[in-house]
DNA sequence: TAGATTGTTAATCGATTAACAATC
DNA sequence: TAGATTGTTAATCGATTAACAATC
């Protein structure tokens, strides 16, 4: 049964399921059932059930599922292949890591620019993508549309340029920076990634250990 | 009243508060209450006390907290300046940005070493610290123990450094590679970092958008 | 057909919110 | 003292798990 509403919980495990869809299909496997798949992940086959009856019937009673098929259906649900637009702001480190190593197009997002507030960056590309002034990313955005902005500057710059990007049409903030901009972007979704928080957690679980 | 067991919804919430009363705290604010602090963090007044009383008692009633006092509990619940060691695997782009930029001193942690498996990268230093070859991991962690190893290499190579890691004594495991290690690292935690599920779900939001 | 496994409904469990006595 | 705000208990809400008829 499709549901209209779908929780952030069961969002938060679709990619986990493409992931590991993708390895089974990789290794040419053609059927997996809910008990098996929930064993690959750490779940319960009857929650795999209920997340997937979100969307729609993927399976087949007495068999399973069609690791293609339900992998595709999951893509789908995802957006990938829904022609995302991408540009990235800040080459510095992280930025360039995630342009050299980050595959944004296995994802389905098109990676079209890279912006930057220092004037010798501007012009040279960077693992294929062109670098350019941060003063010119209005002018680029009107020309160029981008559903995403990669924010991968410093703390300080964070809130300004989420704003500019936002007005520029951009609808959605992948926010690298450790400022919290809930409240800064209208309408635009944030999707946090505090590398902070994540090692602070660790710290917290290495600690209570017995 | 002090619980033995929290759950790691409260868990990811207290790198949050720490981070928001650190803010109040820089800006001089002397005290907060719990439905400041909620608003501040777009929660309920309700469930911070919930989390709070779940470590013990820290405000006043009819006052509040005090932001400072709150701010080194929490902290010393984290697990900061609790003298965790860590090494990071893999100098890549990845590894480097790391090691430029994210500050692992603030958070607890004394990052002492790095390591690849180039050997031209063993012998120079980044950032202050020193890389080496990983094949003297071993060698190294018996000297030098640590509580954490950073995993920023290639897929393939994870699991077995991962393996190598634990068997070294590492209790915890900051994994920024794709691959799931839950199974494969016997008693020691592991804090996933993974990119492309957070851009999935971040495609996934602006494409239900209306 | 018999065994397996789905999609879905019902039961359970856990997390969030509300309410309020205690008290600064 | 009166107003404010805590810590905690009770009520609600939502998410996970169990059960099972449908059926491949």
């Amino acid at each position: 049964m499709k549901r209209e509403y779908v929780s952030g919980a069961v969002i938060r495990r679709l990619p986990r399921y493409y992931r590991h869809l993708t390895e089974l299909s990789g290794a040419n496997v053609e059927r997996v059932s809910s008990s098996a798949l929930g064993k690959g992940l750490g779940l319960t086959a009857s929650q795999i059930r209920q997340d997937l009856s979100c969307f729609g019937e993927f399976g087949q009673q007495g068999y399973g599922y069609k690791v293609e098929k339900l992998r595709r259906e999951i893509a789908d649900i995802l957006g990938i292949d829904r022609g995302h637009t991408a540009v990235l702001l800040g080459t510095g480190n992280l930025g360039r890591a995630l342009l050299n190593n980050f595959n944004f197009k296995k994802y389905g997002f098109q990676l079209s620019a890279a912006f930057d507030i220092v004037p010798e960056r501007a012009g040279i590309e960077i693992a294929g993508v062109p670098v350019y002034h941060v003063d010119t990313l209005e002018d680029y955005l009107s020309q160029t549309p981008a559903s995403i902005g990669v924010l991968t500057v410093p703390k300080g710059a964070a809130v300004e340029l989420a704003q500019r990007l936002v007005r520029s049409g951009v609808k959605g903030i992948w926010n690298f920076t450790s400022m919290e901009l809930g409240a800064h972007c209208g309408g635009a979704v944030v999707e946090n990634v505090h590398f902070a928080d994540s090692l602070l957690t660790l710290g917290y679980m290495i600690s209570e250990e017995p």
